[in-house]
RNA sequence: GUGGUUGUAGCUCAAUUGGUUAGAGCAUCGGUUUGUGGAACCGAAGGCUACGGGUUCAAGUCCCGCCAGCCACCCCA
């Protein structure tokens, strides 16, 4: 009986697993260059930092997480988001007092117990960045900015940028209540709806079934505050200063429960419905609501396997990626085996020792010379250096370049 | 969690509609006289048809279950 990896998950393995790799360096160093820096949270936390701040209600809470009990009873999770940690780790670490204006990322490995589709697991990887002690609009621009650079670096094009505003907790609530009043007239809800209107109206926006209905819904933009609007209006100043296309989106509204004014997806039809790249907003309740001290943050967060996906010209990619020069080491003689082995460990730690991007493969012995240089040419390897007894004898290797075919003696 | 759909060799697919021993291409491995590669030719290996039941003289093919992938919903990155 064989193993199988459990559901949602999968072996990211050869292109795919240098692609990963690849698109995590790129996302880091557009990071860096916006100064944020990385930080790395636990992959599990305790139960009730996750209940406390994406909230009871959300289905992520209530239906998704894998929750555990260690040892001693005590109860964990397996983390479904990275928000949630990093601003625990930045109370935790009294960053709200000491870098109250810190920005930082993460990049790892997240989990929801869902059920599977393409650009959809169990298991999957998020880079995120937040922005802590900033409540200018510049804050949220360059939020949105930064994970449209990172989509657009990978090759990903058309990026639909949706924005929307969910105000501060006084507009909001008057926005909540307009709403349940105009859904509570209309009697043929879906029944997903029905629920909805009980646990949170907001959502209703998003159906796709009940949408054609709400033809003349009430919109948030006109909920807001005076300080909500102006803010919501610079951060759009600032995107098109900054000349990034964007779409306000009035039935955006996102399932975490800690979002205030500032909300944004970036799609692509590059993929199927799991079209959310990368999302995000504003938070400037989460941290005090945690413990800390009353911080402004704003933050996204971009799932790594779809942005892949999304990434159909993967050519761009790879031509920054600076490919090891491979070097095959081959003895047409076998009692040559020990002399060559030792000689391929020397060069590849030289290489190491002297920053030289090269990758070095050992030889083996049992095969004929002309299966070695199948071989050879089955890794793709740029040279094949040949012991072979007359010219070793001689303090002399064979130095062949299988591209031109051309073969030197060079000195061992 | 709901509905739909698919599952045959490592990969892409066949198998005359229920009928002998499940085939092919690519990939793999070996060989073509032994110190020189990509081609060509020859050969080999590789399958309890995802798994488990059932119907039938007979099941890769029909039925049920189960697991997994995909599509849409739900939700979300």
């Amino acid at each position: 009986m064989t193993i199988n990896a459990p559901r949602g998950t999968r072996d990211i393995i050869g292109i795919d697993a240098l692609r990963m790799s690849e698109f995590e360096r790129i996302a880091k160093s557009i990071l860096s260059r916006r100064a944020f820096e990385e930080i790395r949270t636990p992959i599990f936390e305790d139960l009730s930092l996750f209940v406390r701040s994406i909230g009871e209600a959300t289905d992520i809470v209530g239906k998704e997480m894998y929750v555990f009990e260690d040892k001693k009873g005590k109860k964990l999770a397996l983390r479904p988001e990275g928000t949630a940690s990093l601003v625990r780790a930045y109370i935790e670490r009294r960053l709200d007092i000491s870098e109250p204006a810190g920005k930082f990322f993460y990049s790892g490995e997240m989990f929801r117990y869902e059920r599977p589709q393409a650009g959809r697991y169990r298991q999957f990887h998020q880079i995120g960045a937040e922005l802590f002690g900033n409540a200018s609009p510049a804050a949220d621009a360059e939020i949105i900015i930064t994970a449209a650079d990172i989509l657009a670096a990978v090759g990903i094009k058309d990026i639909d940028i949706r924005i929307n505003s969910l105000g501060c907790q006084e507009c909001r609530a008057k926005f909540r209540e307009a709403l349940i009043k105009y859904f509570s007239d209309i009697n043929d809800l879906c029944e997903d709806c029905k629920i909805r209107l009980e646990k949170n109206p907001l959502r209703l926006l998003d159906c796709k079934i009940d949408a054609a209905k709400f033809a003349d819904v009430p919109q948030m933009t006109d909920f807001l505050c005076v300080d909500c609007k102006d803010n919501f209006n610079s951060v759009l100043s600032l995107l098109k200063a900054a000349n990034y296309n964007f779409t306000i989106d009035g039935k955006l509204v996102r399932g975490l429960d800690y979002y205030t004014r500032t909300v944004f997806e970036l799609r692509s039809s590059a993929v199927g419905a799991q079209d959310a790249l990368a999302a995000g907003g504003r938070y400037d309740n989460l941290v005090k609501e945690l413990g800390g001290q009353q911080t402004a943050a704003v933050g996204f967060a971009l799932g790594s396997q779809r942005a892949m996906l999304a990434a159909q010209n993967t050519s761009a990619f790879f031509d920054k990626l600076q490919r090891p020069e491979k070097i095959f080491i081959a003895i047409a003689d076998e009692d040559l085996i020990e002399q060559a082995f030792a000689y391929s460990i020397k060069i590849s730690k030289e290489g190491f020792q002297n920053n030289k991007n090269i990758s070095v493969y050992p030889p083996f012995s049992n095969k004929k010379l002309t299966n070695q240089l199948k071989f050879a040419d089955k890794i793709n390897a740029d040279k094949t250096i040949i012991f072979a007894k007359t010219e070793y004898e001689q303090g002399k290797l064979l130095l062949k370049d299988m591209q031109t075919k051309t073969q030197t003696e060079i000195a061992l």
